[in-house]
RNA sequence: GGGCGCAUAGCUCAGGGGUAGAGCACUCGCCUUACAAGCGAGGGGUCACUGGUUCGAACCCAGUUGCGCCCACCA
């Protein structure tokens, strides 16, 4: 087949003309469907479901395209692949974003009603949600469309109440009464992964309670909660307070009397020695109130509003604040000056609002058990965390996990499946159970945590309960890739709940997926975090249409080591763009010169020395890609492939390849070797930059998609391609032809010789090395003319044994000459140096044989250096006089 | 308050007991017929500081300083 037969490729590549059109190509020909009744093993992993109301950010560019890789590698290699996509209801944020719409309207949702709000939110959803998921084609994520899921469809519902009622009837699910953490504008729960702290810069304030005898001084950041005091506790052995114990002591403003009670939990050295306890308002103070017995006084209601009688009753609680200040203040019950007081405080996670501990009666799951599990499974290896030092911080959190929250004060979600009776019966209904019926039954107004559906994930979207085919096939996961940052409160729960609903399955096989890989955070060009504040964030839609979905995603897999952070710029997504068009044009180079693709590899006795080089140098490649990718190093295996096409396929095999490919005799062979080349250059890309892979790929081999290509390692007639191609002698012949070429060049450059300048050169000696076969190309790579009857050398040069001398062309002494200078000097230098070492008996005593013999060859090139420098100096100082006038610089 | 991590070129980072690396940026020269989104040749680092172990330390150990991150109910 020759060149003009093929599809013309334009000199640029141009990603948007090839993406949009692959890709539906790919959807369209069914090819990221999983068949479950396919044979082969099974490779599967559930995305984590973005949010309904998000959009695709540089997060999940990086999660994605690190799934996609796995996946299509994995898929290449001939694996049963399942890719999950589905979104996630995200309770409060959806519920948020459809009532600041309702409040554009002058509503709020108890004007419509729960029914119609829900269905509005729905509504909602149908209209604007899932934005993300067309953005999530732009990237190329081969996920199973045919798949998809939601949270809050009707199976996986199910699968909340399933669970749900699994638990409550193995006593893991409770109903009391706590304190929680309380957001006063979202109006709900909060669990304590919702609850952000940040330093606040708050007044701490010393108000002296009881009178005469009885004062004691407290100090608080938050006076206003006095009003629901109900004590001062001290420590029992704290001997400045011992006279107070057990008695009461006047509450300021109220004139309450309230007891001081003795508690370990106060630390005698902080501050006065004494606390207020508000049972109702914090946490501690809740713990310390139920150990004496203490009266709860809720002064606060759901928005943060003083309910307490009197003169502060209707403010708000950061009104309230002043107001009681002032007010102690005018009976002189506040001590010294308030101070600055720089302390952690607890904000919504959703809406960044204050939160406020509440003492109310909400459910919860008790983890202990569950989170034992999860601990054990990472423990005994039946769960793998990718990095393994992140694994500590899993531990960290799932050894000491409080109990979970999980109701929520909103409407949107998976309504709690409980039914309390008239009599105060309290019934969990399971699916399809009927909720008890007659009068003064009422369901539970809640709703769960979003997180609750969010951890049964990977097995609720292969149908569970139910025993379906996707279960048994692709349960548990082969990854879970996420970000370190949402290791705990994600990963952990579903460790939790998939160990409990899969245990029939067994101990091995009810974990939720086999490898946690965790990558760090996409941040800025100075590695500073991305942030909309900042206004540092990069849209990743923008650079794909800027620069391609293939440059974005080489850019993010480039920066990507496991575990750590990923810092992008401009420049970056640039170069990967750079390097999608040099691999374009190389692969337009090979097609232009028909490079064919045959059916069997290239015949190994009919190859040169730089055929079996570039093709050894691939193997090695291969198997380096496949060892990076089963570590989850994509920033390495990147790299490799970059350094690999880049600079040895182009820089130097193709411009070799221009010599043989003019000798008629030996065209067709590299032509073959060229094919074989990009075939499998193009196929270990194809991951990480599918849509120009699979365009070049297409054009190369006329075949219809390198999606379902082998993947490379093992090539078709079950030979191993790493070992078989590989060949030292090869290799080393090639680097002795890079670095002759490499010291010529330099030369020239030295002179002022322009690239194309073509120069009159004698290689003498040539023949007798290994080279001699090469010098046709290395003459071809030099610009260097065979000489004249009348040639004349006016330079020459050594190296790797062959004396180069140039015709009437080199000139630059000066330049020459400093550059030997240098080089006699770090020759020196080197010698110096391991002279030195191999003068130590020490060193020759102790030191491996090998780095012995090593630093002995050291020593003697640089000898040679020396001397071969020494001799290029004095040769410069008898050819220089005659002959500085004709050369390369009457140009420039 | 507890835990973890990091300090290597101008920037972002890889490496890791035996010759200091990459990308970008920088300098010089080139439109050499795949590619100027390119080609060739260069410059640039006390590997944070102080000690220790070792024949040998950027690497291992201890301490110091600086910077991050995570967890946390001390008013």
């Amino acid at each position: 087949m020759t060149a003009d037969s093929r599809v013309e490729l334009p000199p640029q590549y141009q990603p948007a003309e090839v993406e949009g059109r692959r890709y539906e190509e790919w959807v369209a020909r069914g090819l990221f469907v999983a068949d479950a009744s396919a044979p082969g093993p099974a490779y599967s992993i559930v995305i984590p479901p973005p949010n309904v109301t998000g959009s695709l950010h540089m997060g999940h560019a990086l999660d994605h395209t690190q799934m996609d890789a796995l996946i299509r590698r994995r898929r290449m290699q001939g694996y049963v692949t399942l890719w999950l996509p589905g979104m996630d209801h995200a309770g409060i944020a959806t519920q948020n974003v459809v009532e600041r719409e309702l409040a554009k309207e002058g509503q709020s949702r108890h004007d419509l009603g729960r029914e119609a709000f829900v269905k509005r939110v729905w509504q909602w959803k149908a209209e604007s949600g899932g934005k993300i998921l067309g953005q999530m084609r732009r990237l190329g994520d081969s996920v199973d469309w045919s798949r998809e899921r939601f949270t809050m469809d009707e199976g996986l519902s199910r699968a909340v109440q399933t669970i749900f009622k699994r638990l409550f009837d193995d006593d893991l699910i409770y109903r009391a009464e706590r304190i929680i953490n309380w957001c006063p504008r979202c109006h709900t729960a909060l669990s304590d992964i919702e609850v952000d702290h940040t330093d606040v810069e708050g007044e701490l304030v010393s108000i002296r309670y009881g009178g005469g005898d009885d004062a004691v001084v407290v100090a608080t950041t938050r006076a206003e909660t006095m009003l629901g005091d109900t004590a001062v506790a001290v420590h029992p052995d704290d001997q400045r307070y011992a006279h107070l114990a057990g008695r009461e002591i006047e509450l300021p403003l109220s004139g309450r009397r309230i007891p001081v009670v003795a508690d370990p939990h106060v630390d005698p050295e902080f501050g006065t020695g004494a606390v207020k306890v508000t049972p109702a308002h914090d946490p501690n103070d809740f713990e310390i109130g139920r150990r004496h017995g203490l009266p709860s006084l809720t002064i606060l209601d759901e928005r943060g509003i003083v309910t307490a009688p009197g003169p502060f009753a209707g403010l708000d609680r950061f009104e309230a604040r002043p107001a009681v200040v002032a007010a102690l203040r005018e009976q002189g019950r506040i001590v010294a000056e308030t101070r600055p007081y720089l302390h952690a405080v607890g904000h919504c996670s959703r809406c960044g609002t204050i939160v406020e501990p509440r003492l109310s009666l909400q459910w919860f799951v008790k983890v202990e058990p569950l989170a034992k599990a999860a601990g054990d499974a990472v423990r005994d290896g039946r769960v793998r965390i990718h990095p393994p030092e992140l694994a500590a911080r899993y531990f960290a959190w799932v050894d000491d996990m409080h109990d979970w929250c999980i109701s929520r004060q909103l409407w949107w979600g998976h309504r709690i499946p409980v039914w309390y009776g008239p009599g105060g019966e309290v019934v969990c209904v399971g699916p399809g159970e009927e909720p008890p019926a007659g009068a003064g039954w009422q369901q539970d107004g809640d709703v769960l945590d979003t997180w609750f559906s969010s951890a049964l994930w990977p097995f609720s979207t292969l149908g569970w309960p139910d025993d379906t085919a996707d279960l048994r096939r692709f349960y548990p996961t082969s990854v879970l890739v996420t970000g370190y940052d949402i290791l705990f409160f994600w990963v952990a729960r579903m460790m939790m709940f998939g160990l409990y609903a899969m245990r029939d399955a067994g101990p091995a096989e009810a974990v939720p997926f086999r490898v946690v890989a965790l990558h760090g955070l996409v941040r800025d060009q100075f590695g500073r975090k991305m942030s909309k504040s900042r206004g540092n964030t990069v849209d990743p839609l923008d650079w794909i249409s800027r620069f391609g979905a293939d440059a974005t995603r080489f850019t993010l897999a480039r920066g990507a080591s496991p575990g750590g952070d990923v810092a992008v710029g401009e420049e970056w997504v640039t170069g990967a763009r750079n390097f999608c068009n040099k691999l374009w044009n190389a692969t337009r180079f090979a097609l232009l010169n028909g490079a064919r693709v045959a059916a069997a590899p290239p015949d190994r006795d009919a190859l040169t020395a730089a055929d079996r080089w570039i093709l050894s140098r691939l193997a090695a490649v291969t198997a380096e890609v496949d060892d990076y990718f089963e570590r989850f190093e994509f920033s390495k295996l990147c790299e490799v492939l970059y350094h690999f096409a880049w600079d040895e396929v182009c820089d130097w095999y193709l411009e070799l390849a221009k010599t043989s490919l003019a000798a008629p005799q030996a065209a067709d062979r590299t032509r073959e070797v060229l094919g074989y080349l990009f075939d499998r250059l193009l196929r270990l890309l194809h991951p990480v930059i599918p849509f120009v892979t699979d365009d070049l790929w297409t054009a190369l081999t006329g075949e219809d998609t390198i999606m379902t290509a082998p993947w490379p390692g093992q090539d078709e007639a079950g030979r191993s391609t790493p070992g078989d191609w590989r060949d030292p002698a090869a290799e080393a012949e090639l680097s002795s032809l890079m670095r002759l070429v490499t010291e010529v060049r330099r030369f020239r450059s030295d002179q002022g010789l322009r690239p194309g300048q073509r120069v009159p050169a004698v290689l003498a000696g040539i023949a007798a090395t290994p080279l001699g076969a090469h010098e046709h190309s290395i003459r071809s790579l030099l610009r260097l003319d065979e000489p004249g009857a009348e040639f004349a050398a006016t330079a020459s040069l050594q190296a790797e044994g062959i004396t180069v001398e140039l015709g009437p062309a080199a000139v630059d002494v000066t330049a020459e000459r400093r550059r030997l200078e240098k080089d006699l000097a770090a020759a020196r230098k080197e010698a110096e140096q391991t002279e030195r070492k191999l003068a130590s008996e020490a060193f020759l005593a102790k030191a491996p044989a090998s780095v012995v013999t090593d630093t002995r060859g050291r020593l003697a090139a640089a000898r040679a250096g020396i001397e071969r420098v020494s001799g290029r100096l004095a040769a410069l100082g008898v050819s220089s006089a005659g002959s500085s006038s004709r050369d390369g610089k009457e140009s420039g």
